[in-house]
DNA sequence: CATAAATGTTTACACGTATGTAGTTACTGA
DNA sequence: TCAGTAACTACATACGTGTAAACATTTATG
């Protein structure tokens, strides 16, 4: 070892134990024969200097780095974190670093992801455009799609996980409707930027679906969109409500939209969920402590984290990667009937 | 280049501009002369291949790797979600790579980092064990403490970030205090693992410290601890009302127990503010949403991120390490007084 | 016993990069 | 003209690893 405090290399296990490099080596990928005398040399070695191979050299001979990159357009909020929690949890037993990327749209954004060596990129984002996902595919890096919309353009091996959102709002509006709602309205982001849903994303896609697999007719009044924050929101569901269109139900495409609709329809004076119900999305926290509790749908972070690593194991040995499909939960609490 | 698909090296660069490598290193790293024409040469082939070198073979080399690890308990709270967000993005700017761990305690967790050759760590972590954190120094691999509490036995050339959650919880008991309130309740985590705070906590600490500067005594009353989850604390916070000690003012770790402590004051059928005033820590949503909004305190994660790279980059260059502190600002909202 | 086969070990090179050192050319000043 | 230097380029090596191929030794086979 040539410093005191650095970290050991495979040439001073072979010195310590009086093998060679190769043996080293050898006794480490276990893929070639090696003495049983030697091999337990070496082992002990390994142990009392705590050597562990540089994943950088390692990564740099093209055997992988078990090193995966997360790309998603905001971390911050409460169902990120925890999918984020529960991917370290699932990579770390597997051996894998999780790193972390906003997604960027410019070319400089893939060199990057390019020359980082990582082993597979898990992709969940709405803004990334879809011919930089492409581009990734095309240099053959494995690439994870986390379905929150439909990547229709994206050819070739990538792996797909469907979390169930589409299917979720689906359940959650015939929940609504079979507790009697009549007069369902969908609430989308709020954004500065003001891109909205459309039939690519899967949740506004789930709800249009499911509206009229119940013979219920789309209208500009079944739909909340375009807001810039969450006071315009407040906003726009008490002058919804007060017009003349009816409303008896709205379900909203995460939490924070829900707290925030469930606060304007009582300040407005209505009864939840007698004459209006509500359903959120993620089982936040907010949903938890607000009052009346939030029901809300809750997504599998722990099957989705396991689902993308397995998928990512599959195509770093080699196979073609298949599709993932998971279910999401309901959790009925106060502002939903029955 | 080799296959269709794949990434240019300095190689590739080098035959198609027709130079030497060295030249095309040289005038990447901008550190050698090399003549006009031929930098030009280079720097539009570079620009034509989308060449960048390979962050691996340079760390390889011992050049640094532009690559953070940023270790916490549990990363799935408002809290770090966003602090992680501004990580991510003052890092990008700069060129560097965010990693994920959960902090562990087992000497394979050590061994990982240092293998794995990371430019430096950030550390926001209660449980992890500060003798595997003088590891990492001894290691000399730079290393950023995100004091949340005091890491007494930790030597060497650490970076520290005060990130003002002692001032902030003092000022909070500060102004509960001049608000009337004279008989305050501190409330600690919830955990399974039973592994209450104490003086190394900052945020314990500053809520004994003002109380004492305030002259008041803490009795056992003063401190709600021990709870396993959230409905052992809201059964807590109302057998703590209807005692015969008087309470006017809880004093929260963070917002999702004010949250809980909130609603059990409501339903004990106090007023807040007026009879009982709560305040919270982080801003999150929950604060947001819930009703009586939540006063809080905002941590400035911008700043704290911005601070963790800076202080890395000075050590990264040679530098020692100074210490950064921050501010956390008070958020006012509707219960607290005035 | 000779030879083939199986087993165990080592040598040598490659991955993509950075850079010390040496080499080449052109320019300067005497 | 020649030495000396500045400007530029190239060679060779190293980082820590994986592994093909060569080599060495033991064991099995005819």
């Amino acid at each position: 070892m040539t410093g005191k405090n650095s970290v050991p290399t495979r040439k001073d296990v072979a010195e310590l134990a009086g093998v060679s490099e190769t043996i080293v080596s050898y006794v480490i990928n276990a893929n070639r024969y090696v003495s049983a005398e030697k091999k337990k040399r070496v082992l002990e070695t390994v142990e009392k200097l705590h050597y562990r191979p540089n994943s950088i050299a390692r990564a740099l001979k093209g055997k992988g780095n078990s090193h995966v990159l997360f790309i998603a357009d905001n971390v911050a909020n409460d169902y990120f974190g925890r999918l984020l929690q529960e991917l370290d949890s699932v990579a770390y037993d597997k051996g894998y670093l999780v790193s972390l990327m906003s997604a960027k749209n410019n070319r400089d954004f893939i060199t990057r992801i390019l020359s980082r060596q990582v082993d597979a990129v898990i992709i969940s984002s709405a803004s990334l455009a879809e011919n930089y996902i492409q581009e990734l595919v095309d240099n053959s890096l494995p690439v994870v799609l986390l379905m929150t919309r439909d990547y229709a353009t994206v050819h070739g091996p990538a792996a797909r996980i469907y979390t169930g959102i589409e299917s979720g709002i689906m359940s959650a509006v015939r929940l609504l409707y079979e507790s009697g709602c009549r007069n369902l309205v969908h609430v989308d982001r709020v954004s500065r930027n003001l891109h909205f849903s459309n039939r690519q994303d899967l949740r506004f896609r789930g709800f249009c679906n499911q509206m009229e697999t119940l013979g219920i007719q789309l209208t500009e009044h079944s739909i909340i969109s375009g807001c810039r924050d969450y006071d315009e929101l407040f906003s726009a569901v008490c002058a919804r409500i007060q017009s003349d269109e009816p409303v008896d139900g709205f379900v909203c495409r995460n939490d924070r939209l829900a707290c925030t609709v469930l606060n304007a329809v009582l300040a407005c004076g209505k009864k939840v969920p007698d004459d209006i119900s509500v359903i959120g999305f993620d089982d936040s926290d907010s949903s938890k402590v607000i009052r009346p509790a939030l029901s809300t749908i809750a997504m599998d972070q722990k099957g989705i984290a396991s689902a993308a690593l397995e998928l990512i194991e599959m195509m770093v040995n080699g196979q073609t990667p298949t599709e993932k499909h998971l279910v999401t939960r309901m959790v009925l609490r106060e502002t939903t009937r029955q």
